[in-house]
DNA sequence: ATAAAATAGTTGAACCATCAACTATAATAG
DNA sequence: CTATTATAGTTGATGGTTCAACTATTTTAT
């Protein structure tokens, strides 16, 4: 799995970079936070990031702020849940709804996975020019667009 | 899963951001492969490329060029395998090595993909500009080289 | 007030990624 | 030549994604 330059100047295949780059990210993540000796996984932090910020969210909440499938959500929150650092409350007012909500223990993690993010997001963007990190969130984002799934 | 460019002004964090427009790409490539009546996913497809360019190749070759792990090789060509697309022959000079090359059935799919890739691709970069797209690669090539391990 | 449609969430199946442990063969070092 | 090491590939486990089918509520439309 080399990455030099060259081998890159023969992958320039938009979907497989972006393929790679991604997994390049997750991958370091997940180590600044075991070498921290944080056991979490990307998406799991993607997840615990919103409930965090809002004190409980529902599945649907956070699927919508993630960008996720209700299904992964729910896998994920299972995964959290029996980590013991989130637990399911069922609304009160709609009883379709789980409100999902941090235990100590999930806020502990969030406080301590905080710096791993920051340090993972310096190394990520490391020797590359803002305008340039601009630009390449627009394309993303056009790209989301253009494949919105345009069922009209 | 809303995606508007309100939403994602919310949600301009890189690493969601690619995240969600590999997972489009991905999603969309598959639509318009089965709405050709074709069941292949992209990572299959990944593989069936350099297969048919080479003639044959090994599974550590495969892995190299779409960046993949060997044992994601083993797995997707297992179930091209399974599909008759594909088939191991073992390398008679290194008794390691596989060498995986495409049935009929698997270069008929090859050559009907072909323009379901082509018209996926332009979907992705419709009305993004070209030298957005260079910079674009070359952003993801920094970042692909910025987590490079530096195990030295 | 009730039937139909929408919404929130779960489950099972199939696929892919990553890690660790393993088998088998080949290359190298003494 | 033999012991060590490196390489190619497989297997099992765990986690995440997607699809389709399902349950259970709530909304709406008549």
């Amino acid at each position: 799995m080399a990455a030099d330059k060259e081998s890159l100047q023969f992958h320039m295949n938009l979907g497989m970079l972006i393929n790679s780059a991604h997994r390049a990210m997750t991958k370091r993540f997940v180590q600044n936070a075991h070498e921290s000796g944080l056991d979490i996984s990307l998406d799991q932090w993607m997840v615990l990031g919103p409930i965090w910020q809002r004190g409980d969210a529902s599945q649907k909440e956070l699927g919508d702020m993630c960008l996720k499938d209700k299904t992964s959500v729910t896998r994920i929150i299972d995964t959290l849940e029996k980590k013991n650092l989130v637990v399911r409350v069922p609304d009160q007012l709609d009883h379709r709804v789980n409100r999902v909500i941090l235990t100590n223990a999930g806020k502990q993690l969030f406080y301590d996975v905080l710096p791993v993010m920051e340090k993972t997001r310096e190394e990520v963007k490391k020797n590359i020019p803002d305008e340039d990190i601009e630009i390449f969130k627009d394309v993303l984002s056009s790209i989301i667009i253009n494949l919105e799934n345009e069922k009209g």
